[in-house]
DNA sequence: GTCTATAGCCGGATAGAC
DNA sequence: GTCTATCCGGCTATAGAC
């Protein structure tokens, strides 16, 4: 049985690619060298080479974490059954995002990288897909509670608005790069307005 | 006069601006190498450091650049008298976007790359900043017509819707890069249905 | 598996002739 | 002002000892 290789495995993985998500909340995803991260995982480059073949293999796994996180955060939000108003769930989302460290400059580094390379392009669509998924489940089942619509119904309904929800979600990840707590504050709250007419 | 040797420094800077785009459009961001541009230039190294000391002044150049030409076509859009409805106005203004080879993967990445680079960060924050208030002025005429809401009133609604829409400008830049024509004219769709409530 | 050392390459920027 | 030639530094990735 190859399996403390495989545990073995897997630790290293992880351990480099937490030190690689460090380095790049640090310094930022184009100045992040192997040779960073290398020494941030306090390993050796010849050891680093076994785990991950190439600097952009690690890259797409950064941003399958990174990404991944937020969808875990999202089912959180969505998945209870009371159903809150979507002025109060949106914002809450958001509000909760610059908690981690990574987010959103990282994001927003990736989907700049994403431009030129596929596999990051491939990783990123997938991602998005699956939030706007969650945003559509979760407006359908308000549009079943507030409206009286029908499954069929608010399922169509949920999908029609949750490509623009989604978008919102992304646009305060570019300006959180950019602007301070208050100006953050403000767009929650222009956002609960647009999703108040819901 | 140094007259001509003005206009030929501004030529020459054009010149080079132009080649930096188009290579930026071509090839990404940060994949564009100096020697990429100067060959695209048709002009030496020696003579394109004479007009950008360095390359992250180049791509100050360029992110002010790409990013004018979206504030300009804003002003052509909301300046008009008539104040058509936000339904009407914003997909419109999103339609328009991709007309143009540089964007809106160059403004990704230019969000990406201003991440570590202070000068282009605080250029990205101002432009961001008057595209913000054109859409506030939009929408406060808007506010005006619709609702008979006073000048003070108006104008203090239109601040405060504001964010959340340029948010979803930014999110629509976002998707474009990664979703086909189908999925953008979705997301157009999505916008209209909530901004169809103000 | 992990290390050290280094190959090999490519990037930005400069020097100096014209 | 513009060119050619080149330096120098940093990067990814590999080779080979242990």
């Amino acid at each position: 049985m190859p399996k403390v290789s495989d545990e073995h495995r897997e630790k290293q993985r992880q351990r480099i690619l937490e030190a690689a998500l460090t380095c790049v909340a640090r310094k930022g995803f184009a100045s992040t060298s192997m040779a960073d991260i290398i020494a941030e995982a306090g390993l050796s480059a010849g050891a680093v080479y076994v785990y991950y073949r190439s600097k952009e293999q690690l890259t797409v796994d950064m941003g399958r974490r990174v990404l991944s996180e937020k969808v875990a955060m999202l089912e959180e939000f969505l998945a209870r059954d009371e159903v809150p108003a979507p002025a109060e769930v949106i914002p809450a989302f958001l509000e909760r995002m610059p908690d981690d460290a990574f987010f959103p400059g990282v994001a927003v580094q990736v989907w700049g990288e994403a431009i030129h390379s596929p596999a990051l392009a491939e990783t990123a669509k997938k991602l998005i897909g699956e939030v706007g998924d969650h945003f559509a489940d979760y407006f359908a089942a308000w549009f079943r509670q507030s409206r009286g619509l029908g499954e069929r119904d608010a399922q169509a309904e949920g999908r029609r608005v949750a490509p623009a929800v989604l978008g919102m979600v992304q646009g305060y990840m570019v300006q959180s790069v950019f602007l301070d707590d208050d100006a953050r504050a403000r767009y929650r709250e222009a956002v609960a307005v647009l999703v108040g007419g819901l």
